[in-house]
Parts: C-alpha cells; structure tokens; sequence
DNA sequence: ATGACTAAGCGTCTTAGA
C-alpha cells in the first residue's frame, strides 16, 4: 500500500495536478491538507472517475483536509477529543471548531489528516491555540494507542514546524518569528518522546516540504521542511520505501508544499507480490 | 529551467498563508 500527504493548497485550483500525481505514484491513499473549499464544493466526480473514494471535512475557504483512497475508508471521524477551536466565541462561550483533522481507518491502519494551526506570530492567540491543539492531539494519539495497542497509527500532514535547524535554509532568518521556536519544537519533539516516529527522518531522506511562493524561495532551494508522517511503532514497522516527491514543486501551478509518500508492506501488498506457489 | 506570491470571497481590497 502506497499512501502520502500533501498540503495541496485549494484541490479545485489543483485538482488536475492531485490526480496526476496519484496516477503517475501509484498512491493507494492520500491525505490532504488546505483544500480550501467547504465539503460540497470538493471535486468529487473527478477523484471517483479516477478510481478514489473520498473523504472530505471542509467548512469554509480556509483550511480543509479529506482522503482519497482506492482501497475503504472505514470509521472515518471529524476532528480529535478535546481538540480546542478559534475564532469568535459562540454565545455558550465556547470556540469554533476549525477544519484541520481527519481521521479513518484503511487496511487496518489509523491514519489521520492534519494541517496544525499556522500561529501566525509568537504572540498572536493563534500560537497559543497551536501549542494547545497539538497537546490535545498529544493525548488523544496516547488513548488510542492504549485503547489498541496492535494497531497502526500514522499521523500525517503539515505540523507548521521544523523541528531542527536543517529544516531551514536560515535559521537566522527565523529567529522571532513561529515555525521554529522552543515551545513548537517541544511540541513536535512531545510525539517523538510517546514513541512516535518521523519516517522520513528515520529512513535518512534529506530535504525540504515547502517553498514560499515569495522571493524566488524555490529557484534558490530556501524552503522548510514542515510536512510530516509520525508513525506508532507498528506503523513504521510496516514501511518499506519513503520518499518527499519535490518535483511537484515545478511547473505550471503547483502547491508551496509538495507530497510526502510513504510505502507500506500490507497483507495486500505482499499477497500482490506473492509468487503463486501451491 | 524551478524565475521575482497565491487563493478565495462578494471582491477591485481583505484575510490568510509561513
């Protein structure tokens, strides 16, 4: 089973090149982030001519994440326990949930769609919400982890944070700003210490996720490595190739982030490669 | 070439992205 993640910047402006990309990788699922578009107004027709269920959780033009998957979705869930909202406060007191978690289950694996909240500046609410919503992600991961100890889990998507300073073109050019400070670091490393584990960084795969649109970021490489899939060690068990597909990043019209593919050896899979022997 | 930001809304500017 081949599945990845992509941060793909509004599916409807990028639906040709999503679909291109899942044809030409071979991909069996793909999560996705930002899809920018209410649940309704996803393109699903396209997807399904293709051979890929979907799965989407949109509420506005702003975040959005879903699946697509040519093998069964099953127990899909909308957001996380506790998972804190932003915005204007509803007249109970309590804040909007937004659109920025996935979850479902395929081929045994639970995987989850993520796009965490940017944070926008390190004194901005909206960091303080970054900081609490992986926290409440944190522990919802660690009750599903003791509720099904066997199972596979993978959280996949764009955390908003380079963990290390490679993960940067320029660390300097960072200081003050989010995406790199101590307490979002803390928060990423806060998966790894549970057990977690980053497959790419694991399997040694070097490079960035992400280019500004801005300032040439791409011609000259000064791009950030933010998107990720953390996987529970029965997970990474599983993984047998990984990749960060960086030539999504060129052409005509493509997202600031590009794919991170991760290939799994699933009783499907192997039965696939299985010589026939009686 | 990978080339000087992009997307969506009720919109000709604002919000958000990172």
């Amino acid at each position: 089973m081949r599945i990845a993640t992509w941060n793909v910047n509004s599916i409807r402006t990028r639906k040709g090149r999503v679909i291109d990309f899942l044809q030409n990788h071979d991909i069996d699922v793909l999560a996705m982030q930002e899809i920018k578009c209410k649940t309704e107004q996803f393109p699903f027709e396209e997807f399904e001519e293709a051979g890929y269920e979907v799965i989407a959780h949109g509420l506005n033009q702003w975040n959005g994440v879903a699946f697509a998957s040519r093998l069964p979705i099953e127990d899909a869930v909308e957001g996380f326990e506790n998972m804190p909202g932003f915005g204007k406060p509803a007249e109970d007191g309590t804040l909007p949930l937004e659109a920025r978690a996935l979850g479902a289950t395929i081929e045994g694996v639970r995987l989850w769609s993520l796009y965490v909240p940017n944070g926008r500046e390190l004194a901005h609410p909206h960091y303080t919400y970054k900081l609490e919503w992986l926290k409440a992600l944190r522990e919802d991961t660690a009750a599903r982890r003791e509720s099904h100890p066997e199972e596979p889990i993978a959280l996949m998507g764009d955390f908003n944070i380079a963990p290390l300073d490679i993960d940067i073109w320029d660390p300097e050019f960072f200081v003050g700003k989010t995406h790199t400070s101590q307490p979002e670091r803390d928060a990423f490393n806060a998966f790894l210490e549970d057990g977690m584990l980053d497959v790419t960084r694991e399997l040694g795969i070097e490079g960035y996720t992400y280019w500004d649109y801005q300032q040439l970021r791409f011609p000259r490489n000064e791009g950030m490595r933010i998107d990720f899939v953390l996987g529970n060690p029965e997970f990474f068990e599983l993984v047998s190739a990984a990749e960060i597909a960086r030539d999504e990043r060129k052409g005509d019209g493509p997202s600031d982030h590009v794919p991170v593919i991760v290939e799994l050896d699933t009783e499907t899979s192997l039965d696939d490669d299985m010589p026939m022997i009686f």
